[in-house]
RNA sequence: GCCGAUGUAGCUCAGCUGGCUAGAGCAGCUGAUUUGUAAUCAGCAGGUCGUGGGUUCGAGUCCCUCCAUCGGCUCCA
């Protein structure tokens, strides 16, 4: 007898072995139309494996993220089917399902490929979907899977088997087509409905630069044709909501060839924007026992020599500014930690100074390559809302902490509710890519994760991802499109205070080593607003938008009485502006809806008369006549944070 | 830096297979209009068709170079 339990609770019995599709029709006639993979004592299992034992079972269909992987992972094994149909001769490499679709990589070798045969493949792959091929997984011997690749002439495939185990080695057959494939399918092609090759790019193999570029290709697909276009007309929409454009339309940002690639340009009301998000910031900061500190643009050579940074990036930096001196070089400041390392050395501390925080807007600059500038949020020139903590090690924990407090402080201040704690860890195969002694690293990166569970944080642990001197704890945020960008950091740093030869003088008298933590709960202002700009569409937190309202006089007759409302305002520091252009009040709403403001004050002979404003929101919502007055307490109200 | 795509007015775009002085809408300027909840009307101005080269009787259109932008890869102190 073999009891099979369900997510629910419940357990079906069965006297003999039996299929998971065949144990999802006892459920329901719809369960088994949909379910597409299923997950056996915690291993991905198919709709046409056999259960033989005891255990849990659970069903996966597309509204899960494991059903949409088996169907995304199938559809790259027909895409990869077509692709070799269509291009003779092609070497496939690996090919996984990701967030949104799945992409392979291949080698065309003499082959070139461009968007003119996406129609091509795409119609192959309808064909193969429509002939309803079973997807079957079958164990292989490591022998056989060489032999089989050897004839295919496939060294990367032959590269993947060595570094796996005789015995664990599986393919998956559909067609007539074979791929080395460790399982997860859905049941046969026909339920792929709908397909699109989205894009190609280069990829190196084995994401090593050194490696063969191959020839990556992303596709997407679905059950539903319905959810296709669906998912093409998402991606229009979140298009709309690029910072690139919003910042070119509400004139926050501009970029100039001339001036330098990814060096943005803050016009006027950028800049309100920055200075604003840097008062909220340095008030809280003041609050959290921060001292604002200055250092310069530039920094002498020995500086980034002493700190490690010349090392690791000199080559890849701005080249050095010579000076009439001879031999004498300075660095633009690609980073503040040496700087505030060295106002840190300009006094002698006690254990009872610390923590000292020094925090600094910083504007720094590194020589991104060119192919890595992504509008505001990867630049060559920007100012980083930067801090370091000098603690003891007992003040460690706490200290971090509270950076963890303040910069969800930040988060929420700003609605940015849709984040991730990434902890960000050595890569243990890559241990030279990293300064300083393993027991500093464990002891900062026990200390992230300890504070982190304390906190009740939910993380995720990424190996490599390290800074070179120290493990960090990042805060991800997602852009219009769904890429993640890394916006708060905190990092523990072991490291620097060695090279800077920091010290305190203990209760002992003793010369001791300050712990040093590094942060930014932005990350930078030109990546955090863009990141704001993309989620909130350009519609900005009312505290924070440049104009909190415009006055709309309905003719040019009520303009004093306008100007009356607008200096009440002004007195009572909401930010406006009257539109006196000789238009109608129908093309100022939609002006003035364009440009995102968040309140309209229109104002006509009854307003004038009564002395009162019509009160209509961003969006169209009409809050009637009202007296100024109350409008300023509807703001004052709504720009609490 | 690498792979692929794109580049026409401030913005969004049209310009078919190369053929007369390169078009439209919006924005801008000028004038008229003084308006009640998402575009008032008219006129004007605006472009070395990303750059440099080539093919051709003739290039916005075809080819090459470079530059920039977009999507990825790699990188991200």
């Amino acid at each position: 007898m073999i009891n099979i339990t369900l997510k629910d609770g419940s357990v079906k019995q069965y006297s003999e072995e039996a299929s998971v599709i065949s144990i999802a029709k006892d459920i329901s006639e719809g369960l088994a139309r949909n379910v597409i993979s299923a997950n056996f004592n915690n291993k991905v299992v198919e709709v046409n494996s056999m259960i033989n034992e005891d255990g849990k079972l659970e069903f996966y269909t597309w509204d899960n993220d494991e059903g949409k992987n088996a169907f995304w992972h199938s559809s790259s094994h027909v895409m990869a089917q077509s692709i070799k149909e269509l291009f003779p001769g092609v070497k496939l490499t690996i090919g996984p399902a990701i967030n949104s679709g799945f992409y392979y990589d291949v080698d065309l070798g003499s082959h070139k490929i461009s968007e003119s045969d996406f129609d091509k493949i795409e119609s192959r792959m309808l064909e193969i979907c429509r002939e309803k091929h079973d997807f079957n997984l079958r164990p292989v011997s490591k022998k056989e899977a060489i032999k089989f690749y050897k004839e295919e002439d496939n060294d990367y495939k032959l590269e993947l088997i060595n570094d796996l185990k005789d015995g664990e080695i599986t393919f998956c057959d559909h067609s007539n087509f074979t791929d080395l494939c460790k399982g997860g399918h859905i049941p046969n092609t026909s339920i792929i409905k709908a397909v699109k090759i989205l894009n190609i790019s280069g990829a190196f193999w084995r994401a090593d630069q050194n490696n063969k570029q191959l020839t990556r290709i992303y596709g997407i697909s679905f059950p539903k044709q319905k959810l296709l276009k669906e998912y093409l007309s998402n991606i229009e929409q979140a298009k709309l909501r690029d910072h690139r454009k919003i910042g070119k339309y509400l004139k926050l940002f501009s970029f100039s060839s001339k001036v330098g690639l990814g060096l943005p340009l803050w016009l006027p009301k950028g800049v309100e924007l920055r200075d604003r998000l840097e008062g909220f910031l340095k008030k809280a900061q003041k609050k959290a026992g921060y001292q604002m500190v200055i250092t310069p643009h530039i920094g002498n050579k020995e500086l980034y020599v002493t700190s490690g940074h010349y090392e690791k990036y000199g080559d890849d930096s701005f080249q050095p500014i010579k000076t009439p001196k001879e031999n004498e070089e300075f660095y633009l400041k690609p980073m503040n930690c040496p700087h505030h390392c060295e106002i840190y050395n300009a006094n002698k501390f006690s254990y009872k100074d610390l923590p000292v925080r020094y925090a600094e807007f910083g504007t720094v600059y590194r020589y991104e390559q060119s192919g890595e500038l992504h509008g505001l949020t990867r630049v060559r020139g920007f100012t980083q809302d930067d801090a370091h903590i000098f603690c003891t090690e007992d003040q460690l924990d706490s200290e971090f902490k509270n950076v963890i407090d303040l910069t969800l402080h930040v988060f929420k201040s700003l609605g940015l509710d849709d984040y991730s704690a990434q902890i960000s860890i050595r890569d243990p195969k890559n241990m030279d890519k990293y300064i300083g002694d393993v027991k500093a690293w464990a002891k900062s990166e026990k200390a992230i994760i300890k504070a982190v569970k304390d906190k009740g944080l939910k993380y995720k642990i990424e190996e490599g991802e390290a800074a070179f001197y120290g493990p960090k704890l990042d805060f991800m945020v997602k852009d219009a499109l769904g890429r993640e960008w890394q916006l708060g950091t905190i990092q523990v740093d072991y490291n620097l205070p060695d090279r800077f030869n920091l010290t305190y003088i203990d209760k002992n008298n003793d010369s001791k080593r300050p712990v040093m933590i590094h942060r930014a709960p932005f990350g930078s202002l030109e990546r955090f607003i863009a990141i704001l700009l993309e989620n909130t569409a350009g519609n900005l937190p009312l505290w924070l938008t440049p104009n909190q309202f415009i006055i709309l006089p309905i003719s040019e007759k009520h303009e004093k009485y306008c100007e009356n409302v607008l200096n009440l305002l002004e007195n009572d520091e909401i930010r406006g502006l009257i539109d006196n252009r000789s238009e109608t009040i129908g093309r100022k709403i939609r002006d003035a809806e364009l440009e995102k403001i968040p309140f309209m004050l229109i104002i006509g002979e009854q307003e004038s008369n009564q002395n009162l404003i019509s009160l209509r929101s961003h969006g169209g919502e009409d809050y009637g006549k009202m007296k100024v007055e109350d409008f300023v307490k509807i703001i004052k109200d709504k720009t609490k944070i």
